[in-house]
DNA sequence: GTCGTCTATAAACCTATGTTATATTAGCAG
DNA sequence: CTGCTAATATAACATAGGTTTATAGACGAC
């Protein structure tokens, strides 16, 4: 494909967990390109797709429906799976919908087999994927279960920036998302009115002033105090996995 | 193993994911079996054990520390896998801490390397369990997100009917679980008072009786359409599977 | 049996969040 | 610029859930 793909799958990060050659097969595995505007639906649930997408840039809201309300169960951003359920099983238990305009990049399904089944590196880098995913379920439940809305919110924040890989890079006064009230409040688990009292008072305290979905701050440390975010679920390190797993000491 | 492992797998469930020379290979694996009584703390989050736990009998919470609060961020049942994570990566983002006494098989990490790499579709069966574990995470989100406390309850309730294969066995009057209203609590992220509160409403609206854990009700259909409880989410189905995925046309 | 401890129940009160209603602002088409 | 629409803001009120305190049952140790 013609845009760097390498070092964007599994968020930026953790590239050692392939070698190069691995890394380039996964790469060329992908053969197309798609755009879609705010508010797309992209995947319905029904199961019926026959190929996979990551995110290449811009975000996607993984979301449920509980009667008439809306859920948003996750959000994928540059170098996330949004669909490798789909994959395997019959039927997908979300909707994939683009929060802001989004690019992604796709595979077949039939790739996806030979790819893995040449490779066992990447057989296991998609495991892992999923695996990343299921822990930031667990740290979602655990903010939903523990801590109170304007938490919650800077929570949400904290672990973009984080999973964005733009802790590193010196003091990010500002993060930008495309995200409404709306789309907060259904992440958290709230009223949109109550987000934006949250809002007002984060503003109030001089935490984080949220302004149109981008977030402004002068210290990046007081937010991920505030909102108890440790990075750890993340498995952003250099020294993730286990010794020997993957990369190569398998033959 | 002199135990019947064999159909456990997968929480008894979806015994067609692996075929029999399969499932014997996977059987074979584990060599040891542990009992543990009430609240023994299992795993650390630590990251340094060599073997992989899969529940026999009982119950197990998986845990996370908000401060001094706990939260519970899943429960696994017989035939599920409690420490997946730990195989490939070098921490585990929670702890596993035992509800009510408890039995586990283990097998050594190298052995899962063995039998992964003899058998394709074994790697992949351990895929699929991450891959449904994430699903019941997402449902997890969403009933925190959206449902009133005596739903969170009653959800909890009929999840675990269906994940322990007691729904079609006629009508099941009485789940029984070694649940304290403490633990309930950390579940649904509320009070253990609040709990106490919305078990007398369901108690006093004749949805279901809840005493000591056990849940008795007349109408578990009541329940789960009480508790929006729509069981996709868990895979239970025999047709899961995309075609020719897993369990031999790979070759 | 008695004691001690953990669990469940209950009432009073307080706070966070939901709901309804009504501005106000930002973005955008023409 | 005007006017339309969606997003944000603010206030008043209602309610679910948290907190504190007290009491009553279970259950195990002895």
């Amino acid at each position: 494909m013609d845009f760097p793909l390498t070092g964007k799958f599994l968020a930026g990060r953790r590239r050692e967990v392939l070698q190069d050659e691995d890394w380039h097969l996964l790469e060329e595995a992908f053969d197309q390109v798609l755009e879609f505007p705010d508010a797309t639906k992209i995947q319905s649930g029904a199961g019926n797709e026959n190929r996979c997408c990551l995110v290449v840039e811009g975000f996607v809201f993984k979301i449920r429906w509980t009667g008439q309300q809306r859920c948003i169960v996750g959000v994928a951003v540059p170098g996330d799976f949004i669909d490798l359920p789909n994959y395997t099983l019959a039927y997908l238990d979300y909707e994939v919908v683009a929060a802001g305009p989004v690019k992604l990049a796709t595979l077949p399904h039939y790739e996806i087999d030979r790819i893995a089944q040449t490779s066992p590196p990447i057989a296991r880098a998609l495991w892992l994927a999923t695996l990343i995913d299921a822990s930031i379920h667990r740290q979602w439940i655990e903010i939903l279960e523990r801590l109170d809305a304007p938490r919650r919110i800077i929570h949400i924040y904290t672990e973009l920036s984080s999973r964005l890989g733009l802790d590193d890079c010196g003091i990010i006064h500002c993060l930008r998302t495309p995200f409404k009230q709306r789309d907060l409040a259904d992440m958290c688990g709230l009223s949109a009115i109550h987000v934006n009292r949250a809002i007002a008072k984060l503003r109030a305290d001089e935490i984080a002033d949220i302004r149109r979905g981008d977030l402004y701050t002068s210290d990046w440390d007081k937010l991920r105090k505030f909102a108890r975010f440790d990075p750890r679920y993340l498995y952003m390190s250099e020294n993730i996995l286990r010794d020997g797993v993957l990369g190569g000491s398998q033959a």
